[in-house]
RNA sequence: GUGAGCGUAGCUCAAUGGCAGAGCAUUGGACUGUGGAUCCAAGGGUUGGGGGUUCAAAUCCCCUCGCUCACCCCA
């Protein structure tokens, strides 16, 4: 028989044990956060139609991964886990609360070509409201994600804010060209900094004229500045009482910042957009998101104004592993091992299934080997305690070993339970 | 789509143009109440694939495929 290739396929990830520990200890705080500002979970189909993909990403949608089911229907993998909300939303209208706030973490797919923290098969954390268009719906997005990467143990992160109606606006002024286009250009000031959008803008056909304005525009760092610009300018009174909400909810001034330098290139975006880059390590934007008041209506037939974040969870996960940020002590396989002797095993049997009904995760050793064997199985998985079952059990005791200590003592089975819930609150917590 | 670097055992990697090797993992045995240890043994390779140069190629050259990184764009 020819040798098997082993690879998985391009861009698309096994996950280990200790892995997914890693990746579940991420999932479970972002589901806390947006649970905690009053967010709930949905779920939706990893394929959607192709009527449903198509038209609402620009360039993007090369990227989609796109095929004909058995009865020759266009379909294709869901690309974001925004459309999909959008198709959802329409369909559900009448079974939802609104504004109505829902989370998701699921599975996404692009056909793109990989690179450090770029997958073609990956997850995103994403939290939306939709139906205000209030921008007290934008605030708690952007404090959503301020709280969500502070409790992962993010000290230094900026949330960069700007608007998708000011980029409309300095486009009107200049008066030529393609508003996209100049969007593109503007967004890769920060890696070729002044003279390269100078150099950018001019190769796209733009005048010598709109450059010096563009570059003008660029220097703000504050609102006034870009007020006085502007003048009476709707995106800037937006983001101007979206800086208020943000100052009563408490976010410290040095975790976000309006940035007329930040563009974002999904087509859908129509308000505020924002995304969250960190310094170390060089990993692209690990959040990125923006109002999109149209999006939901070309489904729906009636506008549904919406925002809402995307939170990049392999990037995020991607940096705590280079940073060291995960906590040394995760929750371990199981709180603890039964290790047993051939004639002590129907009384290992009954102990496990004892302390199961007490709420603990309990690993019977599965095999048949000794007890050098089954303690070298506890401390490769990773589980601190070995509660030893052999011929004390006819006086009703076991030996439970504390392996990261080392220390080891005989311990009735009726106290066995409490005992190791007790070890748990205080030494492993 | 563009560019650069790299492809040797399941994994991590050695081998000056001159016998393709080690560690880990796997399998079998010894040992069976204390960190799969220790000891003994075994299996595992078209050196990514194809072509060329050479007495001789993992090693040099060409093509091709794959991977990684960067660009584009994006989480």
């Amino acid at each position: 028989m020819a040798k098997k290739d082993l690879r998985t396929y391009r861009g698309m990830r096994d996950f280990l044990p200790g892995q997914m520990r890693r990746r579940e200890y991420v999932f479970s705080v972002l589901k806390e956060v947006f649970e905690a500002h009053g967010f709930e979970k949905i779920e939706t189909p990893a394929i959607e139609l192709w009527e449903v993909l198509s038209g609402k990403y620009g360039e993007e949608e090369k990227l989609i991964y796109r095929f004909k089911d058995r009865k020759g229907r266009e379909v294709g993998l869901r690309y974001d886990l925004t459309v999909p909300l959008a198709r959802f939303v329409a369909q559900h209208r009448s079974e939802l609360v609104f504004p109505f706030k829902r989370y998701q973490m699921e599975r996404v797919w692009r056909a793109d070509r990989p690179q450090k923290g770029r997958f073609r098969e990956f997850y995103q954390c994403d939290a939306d409201v939709v139906g205000t268009s209030s921008l007290l719906a934008d605030a708690q997005i952007i404090l959503i994600i301020y709280h969500g990467l502070t409790r992962l143990g993010f000290k230094k992160f900026l949330i960069r804010i700007n608007s998708r109606k000011l980029i409309s606006a300095l486009h009107r002024k200049i008066g030529e060209g393609d508003e996209i286009s100049l969007a593109r250009a503007m967004d890769k000031f920060e890696r070729i900094g002044r003279e390269g959008v100078r150099d950018e803008l001019l190769a796209r056909g733009f005048s010598s004229r709109a450059a010096e304005l563009v570059l003008q525009s660029m220097e703000f760092s504050h609102l006034k500045q870009a007020r006085s610009f502007f003048g009476e300018e709707e995106g800037i009174r937006e983001l101007e009482e979206l800086f208020s909400y943000l100052r009563a909810m408490g976010i410290p001034g040095d975790f976000y910042a309006y940035d007329p330098t930040l563009a974002r290139g999904l087509d859908y975006y129509t308000g505020p957009i924002f995304e969250t880059v960190v310094e170390e390590p060089k990993i692209g934007s690990i959040t990125g998101g923006g109002r999109y008041d149209g999006l939901i209506g070309s489904f729906a037939g009636v506008d549904i104004p919406a925002t809402g974040t995307s939170l990049g969870v392999e990037r995020i996960i991607t940096v705590m592993e280079e940073l060291g940020m995960f906590p040394p002590e995760l929750s371990p396989p199981a709180h603890v091992l039964i290790a047993h002797f051939p004639d002590t095993r129907e009384e290992a049997l009954k102990l496990a299934s004892n302390l199961l009904e007490g709420g603990l995760k309990v690993d019977v050793y599965c095999g048949e080997k000794g007890l050098r064997a089954q303690l070298g199985y506890a401390a490769d998985k990773g589980i601190p305690l070995v509660a030893i079952v052999g011929e004390e059990i006819r006086r009703g005791e076991v030996s439970l070993k504390n392996l990261s200590t080392k220390e080891q003592k005989k311990i009735s089975v009726d106290q066995l339970e409490k005992y190791i819930k007790g070890l748990y609150y205080s030494e492993f917590k």
